[in-house]
DNA sequence: TCGTGGTTGGACTGCATGGTCCAGTTGTAG
DNA sequence: CTACAACTGGACCATGCAGTCCAACCACGA
């Protein structure tokens, strides 16, 4: 590939971006080339020239784009979180994001489950995503156990891995549902951590 | 198919078993029905002797034997919950069921990922597996209610869907991870719900 | 103007997979 | 013993898919 012009790196992003869309709707296995191809007015040439690992490094390019993208998605708040209402700020961006928008499932969440198993150097990338994201949480707890919400001895990132389960296992049920109760109930509950001082 | 023999019976339950396994190891699109096949030792025509919907039905009838094996992992805790004893020896069974016994997944949580999207009668199906799991969390919930140990307010229903989300969402988080802390500290901190009186 | 290297188009291949078909076997009820 | 239905084996088909290949097309610097 040596080096991108500007052409081509719009190129390369545009696969990735549809390509991310055509894997939240229908997951990886459900995810073709030719689909992929025919939604971004490409080749398959182009595909391999841009990836030439084929599915599985797009694929991994994918979780990569959509790990930054979901943060970014969180901001500013996430790099706040030292007050409730912070939180609260977030809670709503993170819904929005998820429910308001369609998705119903989370980009990488989903992707966890169908990787794991298959696909080693992808389950890297998502555990790096969940990891990144995770550290975000885990220092705006800690902020509020600096602020005296959260008891001293409390371990901020059981709290954090605590809250982020919740909006995974949130998604999981609220998907086949497609109603959002289940989310809001589980990550409100989650957020009841930060109102428990000593 | 008319009316199965017992050794039909015997054919059958042992082909939505291996698939079982299949799929949980490697998900729906990843497990093919040569493989079902070469495992059970038995024919492609047996797989549609008995599953005349092809795959879809035999994934639709995996998830419902699934469901209740799920269940059955459970007991005799799960009937009870009226403890926080119960509710811990309950704990253990499940964590127990996913991570003792090398699951790393949950086999309807890992299919309402993959389902939700492609297969609305699977949806269903996973859906109907949550709702009666949830039942049962609900029932439990309730009785810790009233015997003190939950806020008179609360809904139980949020309460066990956050439950149950944890157990997802910890899933999610502990797979790509391979270390069951994520699980242990989500389910943990949702059973908190329980220690909470007015 | 020419050439080089990134970029694009699309035909083609090989393989895995879901699904079909029919012939043969086993079990069992009358 | 016979007949019928449940059961089993495996060859076969059609399709969809990832991946290959090569020829053409820009864009830009020399």
């Amino acid at each position: 590939m040596a080096e991108l012009t500007e052409r081509g790196r719009r190129t390369r992003q545009r696969i990735v971006e549809e390509t991310g869309r055509q894997i939240l709707a229908a997951g990886i296995g459900g995810t073709s080339l030719d689909d992929v191809r025919a939604a971004t007015l490409t080749s398959k040439s182009q595909l391999f020239h841009y990836f030439p690992g084929g599915k599985s490094e797009l694929v991994r390019a994918v979780a990569e784009w959509e790990g930054a993208e979901l943060l970014a998605a969180q901001e500013p708040h996430v790099h706040d979180l030292s007050t409730r209402s912070s939180w609260e700020a977030w809670r709503a961006a993170l819904v929005d994001y998820y429910i308001g928008q369609g998705r119903w499932a989370c980009p990488i969440g989903s992707l966890a489950t169908e990787a794991a198993a298959r696909d080693p150097e992808l389950a890297a990338v998502v555990a790096g995503a969940f990891g990144a994201w995770a550290d975000l949480l885990t220092a705006g707890v800690r902020r509020m156990q600096e602020a005296g919400a959260v008891r001293t001895g409390a371990d901020p990132r059981r709290i954090a891995a605590a809250i982020l389960s919740a909006i995974q296992g949130g998604l999981v049920l609220s998907q086949p549902l497609h109603d959002p109760w289940p989310l809001e109930a589980a990550l409100d509950q989650a957020l009841h951590a930060l109102d428990a001082p000593a």
